[in-house]
DNA sequence: ATAATAACGAGA
DNA sequence: CTCGTTATTATC
């Protein structure tokens, strides 16, 4: 029934009229009459009988396409449980909406829709014999191939894999999947962003040829969206690689799941029930003997987890290779006032970072320069106190949007025209914060007669070409660079490690690792500065290029402070006699800790329950019943669970 | 939303 | 003790 109140989450029984009888298979989407009104549902199966004394009939089938696949249906159940929300929402997120014209070209092209599928794939596994994939590719790691080897015998292998710097994470990829495919069997891919999508999409086509598999992403629009759906569903490929939206993909014989950067925040689903992409492949793995690749430069202490665990082997290369292929790392304290360049201090970069870019450009490489804020002054402060310019009439930051214009507030866009500090009365106001686009203009002129070119949010470019000049990039917009850079300066790492957050030192390494991956091997000329202090954790693992380390020592942390992964956790948000209310109806397990509240949005409170892995289930339940209550008699204002919450404060 | 069902209380 | 009215609860 889609209908997302927690109290109706379970099926309906419905008698299926003559006229239906046909269509009415398991998976299609129908219309029934529940309470008076017409709503939509799913056809979950077929049964002789009912425990039900009267029964209504089943009032249209919306369409003869099973679009809900057993598989699916089960995994999506399994996600709803895991993460305290109803089947509903998770069907949701996992079947796209019908889109008519879109189905109608499909099922035409393609005549007997789905009964043969099996037969299918077998005639495939056949045709496409047991040929070995080539893993030279994979050799650096010694696991390596005998994963690839693993995927093509049908075995469920499970890794988690740490990429060297410089390496072809997309050929990698490509590898396990046409080793699986050689299997006989289909696999699943998941990436954060479209730039990682088209990437691996184009090492697909090269190692698989075109027609193998499917993009699926939600960006491609609802009609591309449910076509690639559907070719996936018909069992026309058995490949689909896509953004989170591609999570629940229908694959026939699956073989593997694989999500490539796991930490990327883009993984986590912005709607209800809230699934992580990496979760979601990991229950599909776990519920239907199906390998898993889990891969990154940086590992999350997620990843570590289930090496912890013995749930997936680390495949990793032996330190003397990551030597080899790192490039030459060096950490730089914040000193533009030391610089003696004069270029240096006009750029407000430190001088090594100042003269390996030089270097590098001498030497006819690209510099990529990784800043971690966008714009052009995103913050300002009082020129005389350093205190942080706030907007008079909403507190909010006030920032510069370009060289000539005149302080904004980042929250209300209201101009702050006539500024006075509020502290001492100060007039001028100075940069305490430089974006990726003042960072340009001032690397600009530092380094006359270098093409500079930026990649952010507004424009990220795919790659760039191998000769002499600067990129300014946002994290995640790093563009690859042919041949790799001959240097790579990691800026104001400050903005990164000070955020108050569980995974700011996670994250910051994840965001330089992503940046240093393209610089050249140190042999090779590459270098990579971090402006940081080479004495904190995330900046040690980055040196080193072991991640490894810094995820166990990040895990061990967390066990010690029972955070997540370590524990389980849920948030409940919403107006606080609501939070109240549904906790106090919920049969938590006994060992569950109530903590907080910690705050929320204004007029809302937030509360987090805390239980040890192994009572999460029960906890969700809980949750979920409870929420259940509470809609059942119509509570009005609305309460959030979020089972592993992205950000807990 | 709406119908069934349970709970309740007044009048016989 | 029964009937009519009102809260409660399930919704095939």
């Amino acid at each position: 029934m889609d209908v997302p109140l927690p109290h109706l989450d379970r099926p309906f029984d419905y008698l299926v009229p003559e006229a239906l009888d046909a269509d009415a298979r398991p998976g299609v989407r129908v219309k029934v009459r529940f309470a008076g009104q017409l709503v939509d549902g799913w056809l979950l199966e077929r049964a002789e009988s009912s425990e039900h004394p009267k029964l209504a009939y089943l009032e249209k089938v919306v369409s003869p396409v099973p679009v809900l696949s057993p598989e699916v249906a089960r995994l999506a159940r399994a996600v709803a449980d895991r993460y305290a929300g109803s089947l509903a929402d998770v069907l949701r997120l996992a079947v796209p909406p019908r889109h008519a014209r879109a189905e109608k070209a499909v099922t035409a092209a393609d005549a007997p829709p789905s009964a043969d599928a099996d037969a299918d794939a077998d005639a495939d596994a056949r045709v496409g014999g047991r040929a070995e994939v080539d893993p030279r590719g994979w050799r650096d790691y010694p696991a390596g191939p005998a994963l690839l080897r693993a995927l093509t015998d049908g075995k469920p292998a499970r890794a988690v894999w740490s990429a060297l710097p410089g390496e072809d994470w997309a050929d990698r990829y490509a590898d396990a999947v046409a080793a699986t495919v050689a299997g006989g069997r289909g696999a699943v891919v998941v990436v954060a962003d479209a730039r990682d999508l088209d990437r691996l999409d184009a090492a697909l086509t090269a190692v698989l040829g075109a027609g193998r598999h499917v993009r699926l992403t939600a960006a491609d629009g609802p009609a591309r969206r449910y076509r690639a759906f559907l070719t996936a569903r018909t069992g026309e490929v058995d490949v689909v690689v896509g953004t989170r939206a591609a999570m629940f993909a229908p694959v026939r014989r699956l073989g593997l799941v694989a999500i490539w950067d796991d930490g990327d925040d883009l993984h986590a689903e912005p709607r209800a029930p809230y699934p992580h992409a990496r979760d979601v492949l990991l229950t599909r793995a776990q519920l239907g003997d199906v390998a898993a690749l889990v891969g990154g430069y940086a590992r999350t202490a997620e990843a570590q987890l289930l090496v912890e665990t013995g749930w997936a082997r680390e495949v990793v290369a032996d330190r003397a290779v990551v030597r080899a292929r790192t490039p030459a790392m060096a950490p730089t304290g914040d000193d533009p006032q030391l610089a003696r360049d004069p270029g240096a201090a006009s750029a407000r970069l430190p001088s090594l970072a100042w003269t390996t870019a030089r270097d590098a450009l001498r030497a006819d490489l690209p510099v990529l320069v990784q800043v971690p804020r966008r714009g052009y002054v995103p913050s300002v402060a009082c020129a005389d106190c350093r205190a942080p310019a706030r907007c008079p009439h909403c507190a909010g930051p006030l920032a510069l949007p370009s060289a000539q214009g005149t302080p904004a507030c980042r929250w209300c866009g209201r101009v702050a025209a006539a500024y006075a500090c509020p502290e001492c009365g100060g007039r001028r106001l100075r940069a305490s914060v430089t974006g990726a686009r003042r960072t340009a203009e001032e690397l600009g002129r530092a380094f006359p007669g270098v093409p500079v070119r930026t990649s952010g949010r507004e424009e990220v470019l795919a790659g760039v070409p191998g000769g002499a000049g600067l990129v300014i990039a946002t994290p995640g917009a790093e563009p690859v660079a042919e041949g790799g850079y001959g240097a790579v300066l990691l800026l104001d790492s400050w903005a990164l490690l000070t955020r108050a957050d569980l995974r700011a030192g996670e994250e910051a390494l994840r965001r330089w690792m992503a940046a240093a991956a393209l610089a050249r091997p140190g042999p090779a000329g590459g270098r990579v500065v971090v402006v940081a202090d080479g004495a904190l954790a995330p900046v040690q693992a980055l040196l080193r290029w072991d991640s490894a380390w810094f995820a166990a020592r990040e895990l061990a942390e967390r066990r010690e402070l029972g955070f997540p992964p370590a524990v389980r956790m849920a948030s409940v948000t919403g107006a606080a006699e609501a939070v109240a209310d549904l906790l106090a109806g919920a049969r938590l397990p006994g060992d569950a800790e109530v903590l907080g509240p910690v705050p929320a949005e204004e007029g809302r409170e937030r509360m987090l329950v805390r239980v040890p892995r192994s009572r999460a289930a029960a906890m969700a339940e809980a949750l979920h019943a409870a929420a259940g209550q509470r809609s059942a008699r119509k509570a009005a204002d609305p309460v959030r669970l979020q089972v592993d919450p992205l950000t807990l404060f």
